[in-house]
DNA sequence: TTGAAAGCGCTAACAG
DNA sequence: CTGTTAGCGCTTTCAA
């Protein structure tokens, strides 16, 4: 049932380094060895056997991906992506998933990166200086998503852009008390896109001459549920805003669900814009800022696989675009 | 910087063999001289190299996962579930998707499976029978996830029962037309969820004494986009149904956005139904039974954990409990 | 309890 | 273009 590569030298009639040669389809075997092997090969019903041929050559032909959640519209598409190109280059793909900080230290440096992957994806969360450095060392290539490091190759989106267009978007509708529902600066772990979104929500008001009433910022976690509390705390204010800006799709969604709640409409009484253009954002007629992401997984695959491949490649930035979507949870500011 | 096993040994002071079974745990090894072996190996830095210890036991610790999708909720879900125990019981987590039937044959026989896993986790298509057979033949153990096969270990919920249910729920309300927005029968992956959920929908008809018009019957194919489609037809139909059942929660999110736009409401011209309890749909307010998909997948890879250390345990075949949750989209049907 | 030695199945020089 | 020959780094009898 189990057949060797010895196996199938004998039965081809050659020496096994041809079998292999062969079967990786090297250039230096004559078509018709190449033929006989291939014909021997499958009569046996041979398949290569990963583990000898990791051990001999030192590839594992696998990439490692690590994200901090897999269950999230973000990170499950950036996987689908992922997986999708790593699949058609013969790659494996490995997943980890990375809730605690502590966590981290075991995985990159132990079990993990080590001996087992040729490559890793890190999404979303930067990995730090020393961490970065010692994968250099050990001379895995990795390539970031939805953050940037400097002389590590990355993926992401302008998120101050982003951020910027869609708060554009409401001071160009008239509003002036706008609120952000923006990630706790007390999460443990460091996104850099909320740092960004926010970034860019206070440089539309620089550009237009506003003023950020910070009594206006609420916080949440990127969950729908924290995304109703922020609103909640929002409304209570004295003066509340007339439109809010959420830095995620789902904390926009919980925001809305608040607003309906406290008896308010969207957009009538508040707009709201959202950020991801997660799947149910067009159905739930958010006003989002879209961003390609399983596009973005699979073209991180294709620039760590050419590091892989040619050692000495620079390391590539790339950034891709970002596109405001303009749906029914915005409208003019009609008030005083 | 990359120390191998003869390395810690020297420097212990001991034999290849007293390493590797230090490291490894097994009784047979002196306190002291375990001590030893593992203060050399940490301040070696070492590793173990998986593929070089793979190659010489057979056994990868690795478990493979395949679903159909990796970007939708359920299957995110269920990933997510697994990598969680997979990792906690030192397994690596490979991940494969697998859209198209004719790269299933691929995968099943050739590079993937064989030598690569010690187990298969297999979500929502079941295998057929060659498949299962022939897995068993290569000593793999598989198990599936919404799904269930005889002889083959499975988690699975009672699809028929939650359908049976929900279609009870309606019923109760009131409501004698009922319609089913269901997966096309055209559909090429043959899952079996959609299967029993129209059994249940059906059987709750006939434990009423009721008869489905197979005229209140329209199709989709799990997605919010197929959903609306369907509700669309529904409500072309001369005497549209006052009730509808959703075989998932995309399809039901599809439905009452199509009701909005034709405008009608949810619940008071139409109550829909759905199944899954998505994660959105505790926000929208939808009628829906749960299933409780992350618990499935660490299920799943316990037993199959469980299979791979105990070779001859008999598979189980878990079924998970599912719940109706009645929520805003549902209401007495108070019409003529 | 520990060590010696024989592989596991393949790849990578190095010859030829 | 193809064969020979060493390993790759671990695990696993079998003895001691």
């Amino acid at each position: 049932m189990k057949s060797t590569i010895e196996e199938v030298a004998q039965r081809a009639g050659v020496s096994t380094a041809t079998v292999s040669r062969a079967l990786r389809g090297l250039a230096s075997v004559t078509p018709e060895t190449k033929f006989r092997v291939e014909q021997a090969a499958r009569e046996l019903d041979y398949v290569i056997s990963p583990s000898a041929s990791r051990l001999a050559s030192g590839k594992t032909s696998t990439i490692g991906v690590i994200a901090p959640f897999l269950d999230r519209w973000y990170f499950a598409n950036l996987i689908s992506g992922i997986e999708r190109v790593s699949r058609s280059a013969g790659f494996d793909m490995l997943v980890y998933s990375l809730d605690r900080l502590d966590e981290r230290e075991r995985i990159f440096h132990q079990k993990l990166v080590r001996e087992r992957v040729d490559a890793l994806l890190v999404c979303a969360l930067p990995p730090s200086r020393d961490e970065i450095q010692f994968l250099q060392q050990v001379k895995i290539p990795v390539a970031l998503i939805g953050a940037e490091v400097e002389g590590c190759a990355s993926v992401k989106i302008d998120d101050v852009g982003g951020a910027k267009a869609a708060t554009g978007h409401l001071i160009n509708m008239g509003h002036r008390r706008i609120g952000l529902i923006a990630e706790s600066p007390l999460q443990p772990m460091s996104f850099t896109a909320p740092r960004d979104r926010r970034a860019g929500f206070l440089a539309a008001h620089q550009d237009a001459g506003l003023e950020f009433d910070s009594a206006l910022e609420a916080f949440g976690s990127f969950t729908i549920e924290s995304g109703e509390r922020a609103m909640d705390e929002l409304l209570a204010k004295p003066h509340p805003p007339t439109a809010v800006f959420c830095e995620s799709d789902e904390m926009a969604f919980g925001a809305i669900s608040a607003i309906q709640r406290h008896g308010l409409r969207t957009p009538q009484d508040i707009s709201i814009v959202g950020f991801d253009d997660h799947d149910l954002a067009k159905y739930l007629n958010l006003t989002t800022v879209s961003q390609p992401v399983q596009v973005m997984g699979e073209t991180a695959t294709w620039v760590i696989l050419d590091q892989v491949k040619n050692a000495r490649t620079e390391p590539k930035a790339v950034v891709m675009p970002t596109q405001l979507i303009v749906r029914g949870t915005t409208a003019r500011f009609e008030g005083k």
